[in-house]
DNA sequence: ATGAAAGCGCTAACAC
DNA sequence: GTGTTAGCGCTTTCAT
């Protein structure tokens, strides 16, 4: 097999110049009619159109953007794409962005507001249309920024707090609780918990907070946790049940940060004969499509990732009238529970 | 909780000009200072800083790009955000190009070759200063808009063919004959195959032809094959060897299209106790994390996901020498097989 | 319906 | 070292 080498031949590409000169038109007639605005004769539409066409001419936003001071870009700020939840999330977004003819620019923060806050700022220097974030906790520098800006923006994920400007989420401190109430309401009492680098991970922190205060409001508490340090994985999820279990506390449930973790609690159990949900109930968060065909469907809550992202991308284009959008999430009873 | 209503005052951002005026010095003066080019005194440095960090100041980066021609700006074009095969080599390639001043616009194309063709001229109105597309098949269309963008550009993904400019992949067709010679060499004769809606996956076509290819060596074909008509996922996988079981050929093993749809056929067989590998062995494609930590870990092909996305950003920022590099697969020999 | 011309905010010569 | 100026390629009045 064999590259080729002429590829990158030096092309200048056409202007819109270069077309209105082919078409013998304006520059304004020819941008009239590229842009389909503006009142012009169908004869020199087809002028235009044969001359652009003729000469593959692809017009320059930067030059566009600038003139008309409004851009097709959203900038999109994620903490992480390890996990399936953020690209689900994103490709609610983009889909919606894309019918609109908007175009993602696309950033990943690994979870730290300082390294958000540069994305941040390297975004908004594209002046996009809009810009989403996830989650509530922002620097303040960040914050500063973005109120500078003047930019549209829409946090997602969260709304255990209150937002900056335009906001759809859940609230993942109600999601730990209503986990802790089924678990309660399916009899268990001896409650462990398997979380992963949690400090980072804010909205994981809400859920446990939530999952502890159901607890608490029945007189019960985590008897048992085993906190990873590093990322949510299903590796770690196993590990981390191992080691749990390895503690010696007797516990007859297991909450997971998430179902990453829980999968792998899962999988712990079905190897050491571990029988689930009798000897031990599993649960979970998120409502991964692969955890729902597991031999037994992980008990878990669904998120509507995708649906959040479309609904935030339409608050983002400004479509939605409310600045604040509850989108919840829903109970899976599966059979780990 | 109430949302502010006064986020979206109308701001207008300081340019330039203003930060120039507001230090007392001249545009260009600021530009340098900003730029950290050319020679500035230390004093006038920090009144630029100053004048720009109190007005808030974020470079226009439309107006910069127009002018300099050069963007930071690279285009990634991938087919699918469902599956996480793709936000992995997001991950490596954005990780590489953010560490170099770049950002990454992402688009869809869902498989779908006009559309592509479509975001490909979207992106390249915006004049990055790389495209990366997923695999070799494009139309006619959107190669002319390539070549004559003079973009540079990098495949990614497929090395069963010739690119048009840079490529970084692996061969699917070997890996597909590596997956079979496997199945062949544990003793496998009657050989079965469920995939997803793989006219679209053109990658998934070539691994299945190198699989049969494979067989063929050796004097056998597939037995029994399951194809369903939607994309990749547990339960496609789990619903298709459901049914190619229903055909009642029978098999000692079977190939998947991929690890989702690997795992799916997994969870039906411990659903239903078919004993793996004894009764039917499970081969999958990709190596996924999450599968490694089955209770048997699943036989696949682990392909280096993210080390292809970082590869390919070196690549897409002239940082290669090479203009072809297969950067291979590993075979992991799990407990499925 | 069409064209001329003035910017959009910045960079890159080029002077000083 | 620093300031002046001419564009980059487009959109947008404003004439005609």
């Amino acid at each position: 097999m064999t590259q080729r080498d002429d590829f990158n031949a030096l092309t200048t590409s056409a202007t819109l110049a270069d077309v209105a000169r082919a078409a013998g038109v304006g520059e304004s007639t020819a941008s009239r009619v590229l842009r389909g605005k503006g009142a012009v004769s169908e004869r020199t539409r087809a002028k235009v159109q044969a001359a652009a066409d003729k000469l593959a001419y692809v017009p320059n936003r930067l030059a566009g953007n600038l003139a008309s001071t409004g851009s097709n870009l959203v900038g999109i700020i994620i903490p992480s794409l390890t996990n399936i939840v953020f690209p689900d999330f994103l490709r609610g977004a983009n889909q919606v962005l894309e019918a609109h003819g908007h175009q993602s620019v696309i950033a990943v923060s690994e979870y730290e507001a300082e390294r958000e806050e540069r994305l941040i700022a390297s975004v908004l220097s594209w002046r996009p249309a809009g810009l989403i974030l996830v989650g509530l906790d922002h620097t303040e520098g960040a914050k500063a920024l973005l109120r500078a800006s003047g930019t549209r923006l829409v946090e997602v994920y969260d709304t255990d707090g209150v937002g900056l400007d335009r906001l759809v989420g859940f609230s993942n401190r109600q999601a730990g609780a209503v986990a802790a109430r089924h678990l309660i309401g399916r009899g268990y009492r001896r409650i462990g918990y398997v979380g992963h680098r949690i400090h980072l991970d804010i909205r994981a922190v809400k859920r446990f907070e939530g999952f502890e205060g159901a607890l608490r409001e029945a007189g019960l508490s985590v008897v048992a946790q085993e906190i990873g340090t590093g990322t949510s994985s299903v590796e770690a999820g196993r590990e981390g049940l191992k080691r749990l279990l390895a503690q010696g506390i007797e516990i007859d449930a297991c909450y997971f940060s998430n179902d990453d973790m829980a999968l792998g609690g899962y999988f712990h159990c079905l190897s050491h004969g571990i029988q689930i949900p009798n000897q031990l109930a599993i649960f979970g968060h998120n409502g991964l499509d692969l955890a729902r065909f597991a031999p037994q469907p992980l008990s878990s809550i669904r998120t509507p990732r995708a649906a959040m992202g479309e609904v935030a991308a339409r608050m983002v284009l400004g479509q939605e009238q409310a600045k604040l959008i509850d989108i919840g999430f829903e109970l899976l009873e599966g059979g780990t529970t």
